[in-house]
DNA sequence: CTAACTGCAAATTCTTTGCATTAGT
DNA sequence: ACTAATGCAAAGAATTTGCAGTTAG
């Protein structure tokens, strides 16, 4: 089944429609290098869809979020940052390295088992420890890129 | 030497004064559980010192987040927090675990060395792989607290 | 056809800034 | 005294909401 009958369906299992906005709002968050704001899709978009506006963009983003598809990041720099899932992305688990000068973000795969490791092994713990159910994990390195230690 | 005076002289250093004000909200930081958002410290102050500002509360938190002396934290509700580093803080290094639900932060020490020592090492390789200085991390954990899980 | 979706403008929310006044040192 | 600090009101910036017109299924 093509990728366009699968957003409806997914979709419309939840009661929503797919209509153009939407589908190229996911598609832009499957091409680009991810971390977008609702205003870099925006201006990724507008030359080709200049009718989509700014509110149906973050209307968009937020039922994707809701139903698991996007994920919403806070680097630090005032706006809210979006990816697709790893479920639905083309990007395997990874973790962020923010440079604070430029506000660059790598995105890094490596150790990340370790990292999964401890992770899940604290989870459990604290998860007895506290009473929470743990669904969501966040490990990040904030520092200076090559280029801002100059 | 007492407290007060450690404050002047700290601010001094860097051609600031100490006011009543920043006597205050320093005061009302390392007294609180700590995550304070701006309005937090203004809603507990009020009372007692109704002529504080919520302006002079985010040009005071300014001042000391460069100073080294609070740290800024986003836990994802839209606004800022803030908590006294752990140098001048009277709580140990930990980590954080948020309800998704009611925002309600735990602070655990738990694992915390184990954590570190994966992090120190991971950020040693990342460094060199990416050229990034690393100067901060950052690991916490989101889920359903006790209560919320009903 | 009918409810979901949309753009626009206006409203919200958190935070920052300009300016005349007040207060540390 | 001299300059930093302050409160207030206004400005900003990101996001949300109300509403009347549009479109998917």
């Amino acid at each position: 089944m093509e990728r366009h009958h699968q957003w409806r369906n997914r979709l419309q299992d939840q009661g929503y429609r797919l209509t153009i906005s939407r589908e190229v709002i996911i598609d832009t968050l499957g091409k680009n290098t991810g971390h977008l704001s609702a205003e870099d899709i925006y201006m990724t978009i507008h030359g080709e869809h200049p009718s989509i506006g700014l509110t149906t963009i973050y209307r968009t983003l937020e039922i994707l979020t809701r139903m698991g598809i996007t994920i919403k990041f806070d680097f630090g720099d005032g706006r809210t940052r979006y990816e697709l899932s790893e479920e639905y992305g083309n990007k395997k688990h990874h973790h962020h390295l923010i440079c604070t000068e430029c506000a660059k973000i790598i995105d890094y795969t490596d150790f990340v088992d370790e990292e999964l490791e401890l992770l899940h092994k604290t989870e459990n713990e604290l998860s007895l420890k506290y009473k929470f159910k743990i669904t969501k994990h966040l490990i990040r390195f904030y520092g200076l890129c090559d280029n801002c230690q100059k």
